[in-house]
DNA sequence: GCCCATCGTCGAAGCGCTTCGACGAAATTT
DNA sequence: AAATTTCGTCGAAGCGCTTCGACGATGGGC
């Protein structure tokens, strides 16, 4: 592996120019520059990643901590991950990958061994043992969710109060007043992690706003799941004439389940799904659904960090936008059913 | 942040007895290594990642190169990168993830700035380009899967061929005679990823050697290549009693068209899968299944790569025993259908 | 009781890069 | 025409660690 030393006799200059030449930092003049440029390209010269870092105290890597157990929502997280990637790349940066099994200690230890610039995570629990850790860092961290005390820490994320809104405004705009939640399963709630509450809490805010009669259930996966949380949906809400799905798994078996007992849809019953958009156009009806924008805001993720490096300004709570993709699972209610 | 030699301030000794309490590369006294220790643990101290990789040679991080394409196989992806994160953690490596899309270019980057210090990459195709460009480098790579010439780099990989055995064989033991195989998408066998291929010819070769009456096909995405699929099988074989599914996402609308058609699993057609655990018995029939082995293989990956770092020897193709597990999915053919 | 190996530690060199201060030459200002 | 800036380059220091050779102190073998 040839070194600066290699390519600065090379080119005749010294080992300095060449850096200048790479970072850019001081004006190099144009020969000097193209002969340079020209060694490096003759001998293949690659920078050492770790002298570069000892001399600099820049890696050019950025930990991603994503939730690596064998999960449902497999498919966001590989989303958020492709986007991270991608969008680090393009600011010349890499990927160190991590689980969150590793807590704490893994955080603190890239952090500590100066392995990155910076961090992100996802997968942030309300209560989140890690943001204290994160807070003594020297590296900045962004995260993927809402963690109750963020404070002083950039978070990004789709913002599922309003996603809960957009899904009700669009279903009480083709008439429906009876509306069922189908929440994410108890686990869900169980771990605290929040969008799974925002979610709710902005169904409800907008139950009321819009005058709509709902009932909520979270659910548990699989048939039996589904089956139990519709008849307890039913039960509390005689008349429901349309569904919001905010459990990716529940889907498929709910579209079973509603197909073998007679409910159609959308003639009988409407659907707004919370899901990734290829999710909702392989059920076997389209449905009108909320897209979890998982790379937007893992490339949202990827320029916070950056900004935060440059020593630029950040907004530290940056809650995006959801947009309802109208598809073939809602329709206005007849008549009968008003 | 506190140095080697801070700490060796505080221990009253050199920086080198610290190094070597650190690395264990020489014998230290107990009562200075409980001293060193302790001043270690009082200052927090961390050895800096890229001074270490400068004076040693070594990063102590693989890269992982990945198809981060938002794709099908995603779960098993997903299991790939958790199991070498994790056997990777379990060596004292962290992870860099790459994308397959930087290819070539991806794979030089990071080896020869020397960020890493082995490779592993996944989904490689028959004639890989990256893989010359891999037996340039100075780091080690192992890859999972089966490119056509992989001369002097090591493999890992389920056993394709024998899986497709191992399923005729199940099959045959409980008396099926014709059998269908439902192959992956036509875009998997043009993308040369040899898996598929592998697979088929095993297939065959088992056909041939069990005296079987076998018709093969593959089988678009969707309820209407799968549709497809079946009425070419059973148009160019008749009297069908068993099918083996290669094509993880034809398994859900395949069911339903056989539900659909009249045709019961396992009375009427019995079933074998490839696909990952979770995915057979989320099905409404838990079927009969040869398990993707994602995380042995990303597991032994790493070994490999440990193996290699150290300069041991090692097994340049490793291919992996299926192994079948029964469900509900095949049945003893009846009299009948003999 | 002498020689040699081993043990435990230290000092110094060096890994490959960035960056700061310096400095002559050229350009600009006054 | 003198004074000042800017330009283009160099040399040297230093980032924090590992590792090699050296060296005094022990200890075992004979």
């Amino acid at each position: 592996m040839p070194t600066i030393n290699d390519v600065a006799k090379a080119a005749g200059v010294s080992p300095s120019t060449v850096s200048y030449v790479l970072s850019g930092r001081r004006p190099i003049s144009a020969e000097t520059r193209a002969r340079v440029q020209a060694a490096i390209a003759e001998l293949g010269f690659h920078p050492h990643a770790g002298a570069r870092a000892l001399a600099s105290s820049k890696t050019n890597v950025i930990a991603l901590v994503a939730p690596l157990r064998v999960d449902v929502n497999v498919p966001v997280i590989m989303q958020f991950a492709t986007a991270v990637v991608t969008a680090a790349r393009s600011y010349n940066h890499d990927v160190l990958l991590l689980t969150k099994d590793e807590g704490t200690a893994g955080v603190e230890r890239v952090a500590h061994s100066t392995m990155v610039d910076a961090l992100i995570l996802m997968d942030l629990e309300r209560d989140d043992l890690r943001i204290p850790a994160l807070r003594r860092l020297k590296q900045p961290s962004v995260l993927i969710g809402l963690p109750a005390d963020h404070t002083g820490i950039a978070c990004v994320d789709l913002d599922f109060g309003a996603a809960a809104r957009a899904a009700l405004d669009h279903l009480a705009g083709h008439g429906h007043r009876r509306i069922g939640l189908v929440g994410p399963s108890p686990a869900v709630y169980k771990r605290q992690t929040t969008y799974a509450d925002r979610f709710l809490t902005g169904f409800l805010e907008a139950s009321v706003d819009l005058g709509l009669q709902t009932v909520t259930h979270p659910c548990e996966p699989g048939a039996e799941g589904v089956r139990s949380c519709m008849a307890d949906l039913d039960a509390e809400l005689a008349g429901l004439t349309a569904l919001v799905v905010h459990n990716e798994e529940a889907l498929r078996p709910l579209l079973d389940l509603l197909h073998a007992t007679g409910r159609r849809v959308p003639e009988d019953v409407s659907i707004v799904a919370i899901c990734p958009r290829d999710v909702a156009t392989a059920m076997p009806v389209n449905l009108t659904s909320i897209d979890i924008p998982a790379h937007d805001v893992g490339t949202l993720a990827v320029e916070t960090v950056m900004r935060l490096l440059d020593g630029r300004r950040v907004e530290y709570t940056r809650l995006l936008e959801p947009s309802l993709v109208e598809r073939d699972s809602c329709r206005e209610i007849s008549a009968s059913h008003r």
